[in-house]
RNA sequence: CCAAUGGAUGGUGCAUAC
């Protein structure tokens, strides 16, 4: 039991959730009995792939099992539902929490504050404190963290100063997301400061994730110049850092210094990962660059990512389109594991930028005989290409559709 | 005695004609 948990525990922190899970269940195949520690695990690993079903599986097993009333049992239960986004479940199991702690209630406070619930996830935090728990570096940054994660900076960099008010000092990770939160809102000296106290602790040398996040703020917020910088003094780099600078470059106006980087990041010797490719590949529709296009198209295949990952297909869709080859495009698209509506429209929209308001129509149509509702984006797509036409009966005709399925085109 | 529970950094689609 030890050695398969113990593989499990590897997997799951370092993001296999799925390889975890499949462990588990060889486990079973092979009836070795499960022990808390392997619950645990499992738990976290459904957690982090929310594998909700598995989750709730699970949570079977262990009310049987008579497991529940461990502290670790409890707290990793309601993390995982609060992860999974199952925040009513995570309520209902935390109430019954013989004893909370204070990873019982950071785990709720996460779960709300991921999903988008700030508001939630505060009042959480509250009342945490007035049940005479205090809260912990952890616990501020899982806040932190919601906030920055949805657009709410301004929330995000108040509660940064709280947390030094309270006398918590600040962690790598709470530095991460005050960046973020930072690059949200363009708080550009806001962030010089955070780098200053950054420098100033050492946290610079000591692991990716808060030299990215400097990289990433300073690029989000156009200072390309600095974000370089910062890069170039880093001790230590991963894909993320390269990627972090071609997506800055991409976005303000510098798609070939962009793909400058993605052939020195190669040349460094660091592999693009999915996120790499699709940012590179915006460049390159930005640039029309169809043949550095291609080479992309190709590696992507070559590693089987398309497969991995919607995004990426959408990624090499645009790409395509920006570079004005739509047939292509719809050959790409014809090919993709995935079509979801995110690639209809992208194709819907390309047709109707290069005037070809018939083709466009024609998607239109199809997606919603394979099932695919259009969403907002996707009428947009379609309005949009009558207007630039100047087919004003279309665009009304279309406008009484929308209405008719409940859409409001305003 | 060994394994286990809470937070974190990069990425996709539309943009309204005369």
């Amino acid at each position: 039991v030890v050695s398969w948990t113990s593989l499990m525990a590897g997997y799951t922190k370092y993001g296999l959730g799925h390889e975890a899970l499949s462990l588990f269940d060889q486990m079973q195949l092979l009836s070795v009995a499960p022990s808390t520690v392997t619950f645990v695990c499992t738990l976290k690993a459904c957690g982090n792939t929310r594998a909700t079903k598995k989750g709730q599986e699970i949570h079977d097993e262990i009310e049987k099992r008579g497991f529940v009333d461990l502290d670790v049992v409890g707290n990793a239960l309601v993390d995982m539902y609060a992860s999974c986004g199952l925040l009513v479940e995570a309520e209902e199991v935390f109430d019954k929490l013989p004893a909370k702690d204070m990873i019982s209630w950071t785990a709720l406070i996460a779960g709300y504050a991921k999903h988008g619930h700030s508001e939630e996830a505060l009042s959480c935090f509250e009342q945490m404190k007035s049940e005479g728990v205090i809260p912990d570096v952890v616990s501020w940054s899982a806040l932190i963290a919601g906030y920055a994660m949805h657009n709410c900076g301004e929330e995000a960099l108040i509660c940064l100063e709280e947390v030094k008010q309270a006398g918590v000092s600040p962690d790598a990770v709470t530095y991460a997301s005050s960046l973020k939160a930072c690059g949200g809102v363009r708080a550009i000296e806001k962030g010089q400061e955070i780098h200053a106290e950054i420098a100033q602790k050492g946290l610079l040398e000591r692991d990716f994730v808060v030299g990215n996040a400097l990289i990433d703020m300073y690029a989000t917020c156009g200072l390309l110049f600095e974000a370089q910088d910062v890069f170039g003094k880093l001790l230590v780099r991963d894909a993320v850092s390269w990627t972090s600078l071609i997506a800055g470059y991409t976005k303000h106006g510098c798609a070939e210094e962009a793909l400058n980087c993605f052939g020195k990041m190669q040349m460094e010797g660091f592999s693009p990962d999915v996120v790499t490719f699709i940012c590179s590949l915006k460049a390159c529709g930005i640039m029309g660059a169809i043949e550095k296009g291609q080479e992309l198209h190709e590696a992507i295949i070559r590693n089987g990512l398309l497969e991995k990952d919607v995004l990426i297909g959408n990624a090499l869709l645009d790409m395509y389109i920006d570079c004005g080859l739509l047939a292509k495009a719809h050959e790409v698209f014809d090919k993709l594991p995935v079509q979801d509506a995110v690639s209809w429209t992208a194709l819907i929209a390309g047709y109707a930028k290069y005037g070809c308001s018939e083709e466009a129509l024609g998607c239109f149509e199809r997606m919603q005989l394979i099932g695919i509702s259009p969403d907002a984006f996707s009428w947009n797509a379609l309005v949009a290409g009558y207007a630039r036409q100047g087919e004003s009966e279309n665009v009304f005709h279309a406008f009484d559709r929308m209405r008719g399925e409940g859409m409001d085109p305003s």
